[in-house]
DNA sequence: CTTGATATGTTATAGTATTACATTTATCAA
DNA sequence: TTGATAAATGTAATACTATAACATATCAAG
């Protein structure tokens, strides 16, 4: 299981690996990969947690990339929608997927302390989840996994 | 496994022995069991769907039992903070527990055609998303799972 | 080119939630 | 009973999150 997020890592292959994967996705699937989709995405890679769309919208504003919410939400819904961001519910912001193209179902875990935000898998049909929608009929069509807690980094801090 | 909130059953009871159970344990503990707390919660357990804070108000202000956003709110702050009703994040919205008193991990089944909740039980250190988060060295604390799909009346009426 | 679809600019507004502070009510010890 | 403290409520204002609507511009395909 690759929970990027937590650790040291080579950051700015974060950023490149995923702005070239989404744009060469958006050239296999006729998607068009504008400059305000491909900086709202830069934006959300620069960093491994979640931010808001209107701390986006600020950023894009000092660039001059646009000024008024639609902007910012409308390359977020291209980018959630294409599975290349995801909406954290929780905190009502977005983050970059970790997972770019590949089709997944993604959780989350959510450190409380540093706000960091790690991508993992967990497919809700298994474990009890699953076996509780089974037995009441319900079919999952879709799920919201957010685990909040420590991350191994600010429990470290909290121990020493 | 007894998720309730899809199956016919005898809804006054839910009603009752939910309000009954809560001013037991409010009374055990210490806790201000208020006409607005009991009113707020007797709203939520009426229906087994989620309703909007708002959408709550707008029924305490018609009653006369106030008008303006925190009261609501409070009301729901105390309810959820100890247990007593849930927030559902997908929808911004609140639903009362059907687990009253028990301590409790829960996850919700969220019908997209007939806005049905139904909340079931998911340990979040179980299965694959406990694994990873291990694996991962991050301590789980509290988890939002929202599974969305069809209710199993809405998927027979989709099959009929 | 032309045409239809997609994306952007912009204004306004809807929906969700909290801050702040004055007032009232409940709790509890003296 | 009373006074001190804590908890809950009333109310106004504001902050934060998200979408509707419509005009304009750009793109993709024939
Ligand atoms: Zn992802
Ligand atoms: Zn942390
Ligand atoms: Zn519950
Ligand atoms: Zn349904």
């Amino acid at each position: 299981m690759d929970t990027i997020g937590f650790e040291h890592h080579d950051h700015d292959a974060c950023i490149d690996d995923g702005t070239a994967a989404v744009a060469a996705y958006c050239a296999r699937n006729g998607l068009q990969f504008t400059r305000q989709r491909r900086r709202v995405l830069e934006i959300l890679l620069e960093e491994h947690r979640a931010l808001g769309a209107y701390e986006i919208l600020d950023r894009l504003r000092e660039e001059g990339l646009g000024s008024q919410p639609p902007v910012a939400y409308r390359a977020l819904d291209f980018l959630t929608r294409h599975g290349f961001a995801h909406k954290i519910e929780r905190l009502n912001a977005f983050i970059a997927c970790t997972h770019m193209g590949e089709n997944h179902a993604p959780a989350f875990l959510i450190c409380r302390a540093c706000s960091a935000v790690a991508e993992t898998y967990a497919d809700p049909s298994e474990g009890v989840l699953g076996r509780a929608a089974r037995e009441a009929g319900f079919r999952i069509e879709r799920a919201v996994i957010e685990a909040e807690g420590l991350c191994p980094n600010c429990r470290k801090e909290r121990a020493g």
